[in-house]
DNA sequence: GAACGTAGGTGTATGCCGTACACTCTGTCA
DNA sequence: TGACAGAGTGTACGGCATACACCTACGTTC
């Protein structure tokens, strides 16, 4: 038999891999995904791989850590902007990237940019990004702008989305009017607007891809005048 | 002595006014904008109030429920867009207005848009920017796109500076940079792009008021050929 | 001014959470 | 074969939200 034991032989097929730490974080991104950042414990997250609660410590520090390594694997999910199709097609394909991973991960939103040191994705994808702008002739200052607007803009639509979604516009809108039924025929005095916009999703549906498309075209747009300013101001880099 | 209690009169200094729905909320504001969300619990508020945690529950139905009651004091302080003024300075204003508010209660963020039932201050504001919108000629589909952008911008910009935020710029450029010596000398290699921005930064200082104004000038600047467009071609409301 | 009902406040207990610490087990290499 | 290291375990602790039963103080009513 040599060196192969006897378990491995025994009972080939109930044999778990053993763990390591991309393992851990894979599946943790995958809970979290599937259970809400509400539901992803370090208990159901042990659970799901079968495994002990304090096994996963052996893999990473401490729940925090774990949180920031999870981040950093949706951070790789996101494309670097791609210069070669100019600075605008480059900054839509990243946003549009970003937003898509966001959208994917929800639990992610608040995440990503907060407390604990930026991993190494995180680093990586900013840096790239302020290369793209700097290469297409963006002063240092307006390079600073778009990034600040850019991102302000997608994290901020992808934490709207996180909230107001729901598998279909109609059950959206079933939601809002349920919330307004509440108060009854009070409110439709008191919030016309809101009613009016309600009843109209309700019956047109909403696209979040082409409302977010909306938002970000106002602001490249925005941005192409902004590098006009600068550069035939004499304020170039 | 007739109906006062001698207890009223043995230690007057002593006595604690009763607790109501409305100050617990207000103490529990404060908290979370000293404590941070993280230092917020049920136990620490009501060591605030000088009462036991279970008092709590006489006045708010669970942690939930107050968490929901406190974010609707935070729309409170929001300023509802002034029409008088024209919708481009209505809709500015509304916007710094509630980034402000953000910004000093930086827990709120991510909680207004956040599950459970919107709350009556929330809906107030939201219908009231859909009325100046409406009533300032902007055409239905024009109106949601207007909301839309503009808070997304407003909540991501109050995301990204919450986490960003030091007491001071150069606290800030400081605590990039360390990130960055982290890995040292082969960071300056990999991110030569953030290198500039944290060095520049360092210099000349970031000044968020500046930095929220650009991008929210660029999205208000955008509305207004929106707005254009959907008049002029005659698909207006 | 005494009795009483009720709303505000308390004490105790439960179950889940993250995680410290000391252990056992298992696969690897000498 | 024996020893070592790293993976996985078991037990335990303190902190969390909160259920439930209790007590207490206050306004009301006679």
């Amino acid at each position: 038999m040599g060196q192969v034991p006897k378990a491995r032989l025994q009972e080939p097929a109930e044999r778990r891999p053993r763990l390591n730490r991309d393992a851990v974080l894979r599946a943790g991104v995958e809970l979290a995904d599937q259970a809400g950042i509400d539901g992803f414990t370090m208990r159901t997250l042990a659970e799901e791989l079968r495994v002990v609660p304090m096994a996963l410590y052996k893999h990473v520090a401490n729940k925090q850590e774990l949180l920031e390594g999870m981040v950093n694997l949706v951070w790789a999910e996101v494309t670097e902007p791609d210069s070669a199709r100019g600075w605008k097609q480059a900054m839509r394909g990243r946003a549009v990237s970003l937003w898509a991973a966001l959208v994917r991960h929800p639990w992610a939103v608040g995440l990503m940019e907060a407390a604990g040191r930026p991993g190494p994705e995180s680093l990586h994808q900013h840096n790239a990004m302020l290369g793209c702008l700097r290469q297409s002739g963006f002063s240092f200052r307006t390079t600073v702008h778009v990034m600040s607007m850019l991102d302000a803009y997608v994290y901020g639509f992808a934490l709207q989305q996180k909230t107001l979604s729901f598998e279909t516009p109609e059950e959206s809108a079933e939601a809002a009017a349920a919330t307004l039924d509440a108060e009854s025929a009070e409110a439709a005095a008191r919030y016309p607007y809101l009613l009016e916009v309600v009843g109209e999703l309700a019956k047109e549906g909403y696209n979040y891809d082409a409302e977010f498309a909306v938002g970000l075209d106002v602001l490249l747009d925005g941005v192409e005048s902004l590098r006009g300013s600068w550069r035939g101001g004499g304020a170039g880099d």
